[in-house]
DNA sequence: TCGTGTGAAGTGATTCACAGCG
DNA sequence: CGCTGTGAATCACTTCACACGA
């Protein structure tokens, strides 16, 4: 199997949480011309990208949602359960560890780290908050697949040292500073500023 | 003067907020090998990238630190301040709100709305919550260049078509939801589902 | 005929290789 | 030399055009 671009990854979770939405109202088949209806993106390459993952539409009536769901899921996921730590329980942090959308998504977060004492100990949204000292232990208990940092940008390259030393091999980082990491681990940057302002720039 | 794609703009906003550091230690040239040492890019890729906003570098010294901060900010932003328009103030709404980076790259939340009457009237971070009802007076009045999307999915369409009245070109949406605007205005979708498990699958 | 699947063509982005300049 | 700047080549991605199957 080739590797996928990080492109049509995202395209295909965003078919993921399409076809989510379907299902939720009993649609049973789709056409790529509908899901590029709903995406705003072309249905050839709805076609295209739903062809790398192995042909599952039938000409004259489309995809059957629920197997393509399936589809999309089984191959680029793997498995049923993904495992998230979370670094830093301040405002961005907590907002995360309540953010609703996950559990549709296969997403867990298994536990949070803090240097705050107010904040350890405590239970948010059914996720445990531990003193940041506990991690190392509690990585390696526990292994997960996701390593979230939201601590200030002094303490990021920190926290990604616990997440690389865990063995995790994917981090989303918040804090605005590109993190040094062995390049056998991925990182998503999400520099709220510079998101902020590259979708204005664009229109410039 | 040509568009500029997406990418160079994210990278010259990233060499923007590198610079930033750069300057506050007080050093005053710097290599494209240096920024490319920093920012995990290639130096060839920095070059060519700062050669399409007008030459500025010096052979053997680099680049003069301020002057190509300045070169890129106003190439890429026109203006000194970039006024924002939150709408949605529930734990990522007020993430949002109180985050501390915004003011160095010259972004200003000018305002916040909201339904919930709790929050309204309230003043967080310095930025005033109003009723969702004003928005179509307030940002008729204090023109803003990008409206934020931090409300429920359900609530999500009517925000942006309250912003798209606005005369406002540019969104940055959070809401898991494909949004129907026209195609003169962009939308900068940061799904977090997406986000965390497209960081998960690129390194399966 | 309608909608999928895909090789081929086209477009855009990145990397290479090297010219130019202090 | 050391470092920038850039045409040329390569690579990646998207769109086109059309074959195929129910």
């Amino acid at each position: 199997m080739r590797k996928l671009s990080s492109k049509i990854i995202s395209r295909a979770l965003l078919y993921v949480r399409t076809l989510d939405v379907l299902i939720g109202k009993e649609k049973k088949t789709v056409s790529s011309a509908e899901l590029a209806d709903i995406t705003g993106l072309t249905d050839v390459q709805i076609r295209k990208d739903i062809s790398s993952f192995g042909k599952v539409g039938t000409p004259r009536v489309g995809y059957d949602t629920g197997e393509l769901k399936k589809t999309l899921e089984d191959f680029i996921l793997h498995k049923n359960v993904i495992k998230v730590a979370l670094f830093g329980v301040g405002n961005l942090g907590t907002a995360i560890l309540k953010y609703p959308g996950f559990g549709k998504q296969r997403l867990t977060i298994v536990a949070a780290f803090e240097t705050n004492k107010k904040k350890i100990d405590k239970l948010i949204n059914g996720v445990r908050v531990y003193a940041l000292e506990k991690a190392p232990d509690i990585l390696k208990k526990s292994r997960v697949d996701i390593g979230v940092i939201a601590v200030p940008s002094e303490y990021s390259q920190d926290a990604a040292d616990l997440i690389v030393a865990s063995g995790t091999k994917s981090i989303v980082n918040f804090a605005p500073v590109t993190l040094n990491v062995p390049k056998e681990v991925n990182i998503r940057d999400i520099d709220l500023s510079i998101e902020f302002l590259a979708a204005y720039c664009y229109n410039q």
